[in-house]
DNA sequence: ATGGCTATGTAGCATAGA
């Protein structure tokens, strides 16, 4: 089974690379965050002409979440239960026996900010939640834009963003509790090429330097990290023309 | 040090992203 996560940067725009990508890519699930779009312009008919289900929970301009299954999806619940939030960051579904959550996480914008106090108080709800629902659901993959970078390795100038959202203690500490829960790392499963980032700035030339972070992140129950066989991201659609800011990751799990 | 782009909403810029 194939499972990925995608930060599409506007569904509407992006439209015509997902559809290229989930040919090329073949994924069984694939989890969308940014989708800013409202339910009822959601482009549903491309999404199933291409062979896949879809559910979804966006809001107009900002924010947005969708899960893309070949298998026909269960138990689909939308944002964090008793954490009320007018912002559509969560998705939850089950397909082939695996619970998975897609999220776009907040980004913080900065440190002391009030956008960064939503982004602590979101991360303990989350944490909260998924340290119950580990319980419940023992294979249990998170998808989605963490808008967290966990080690200074996953940083492409540590010392620049030392401190800063993205990087600042509390956010690394609220991804170290997810490991906490039993969640591994799959992207870190593996040996990987030093410098491998998700998101890279569209100005100056962000891409073409390798002036990137790595923030889309795929955590696994260790139930699901045992039968995780890779993990790597896909720069392909980063080099074309209009592209999302950011990459997919893709996981491989054995039956 | 800041911000250089991109997308959205909406009609000339403001807001947000990371």
């Amino acid at each position: 089974m194939r499972i990925a996560t995608w930060n599409v940067n506007s569904l509407k725009i992006r439209l015509p690379h997902l559809l290229e990508w989930l040919a090329s890519e073949q994924p069984d699930a694939v989890c969308l965050q940014e989708t800013k779009t409202e339910d009822a312009a959601f482009p549903r008919a491309d999404i199933e002409a291409a062979g896949y289900r879809v559910v979804f929970s966006g809001q107009k301009t900002y924010n947005g979440v969708a899960v893309l299954t070949r298998a026909e999806p269960a138990e689909v619940r939308a944002g964090i239960p008793g954490y009320e939030d007018a912002q559509k960051r969560v998705l939850a579904a089950t397909v082939d026996g695996v619970r998975l959550v897609c999220a776009y996480f907040p980004n913080g914008q900065e440190v002391g900010s009030d956008k960064y106090a939503y982004k602590l108080e979101w991360l303990e709800a989350l944490i909260a939640w998924l340290g119950a629902e580990v319980a419940h659901y023992p294979r249990l993959a998170l998808l989605g834009d963490y808008n967290i970078a966990p080690e200074d390795a996953d940083v492409h100038d540590p010392a620049l963003w030392a401190g800063k959202v993205l990087c600042s203690e509390p956010e690394r500490a609220a991804f170290r509790r997810l490991l906490e829960l039993g969640f591994r790392d799959s992207f870190r499963l593996f040996e990987q090429q030093p410098k491998s980032y998700t998101w890279w700035d569209y100005r100056m030339l962000g891409f073409q330097k390798n002036h990137g972070m790595r923030i889309d992140h795929i955590l696994l129950t260790p139930e699901l990290a045992a039968r995780c066989t890779g993990c790597r991201v896909d720069r392909a659609m980063r080099k074309r023309e209009r592209p999302s800011d950011h990459a997919p990751v893709i996981a491989e799990l054995a039956p």
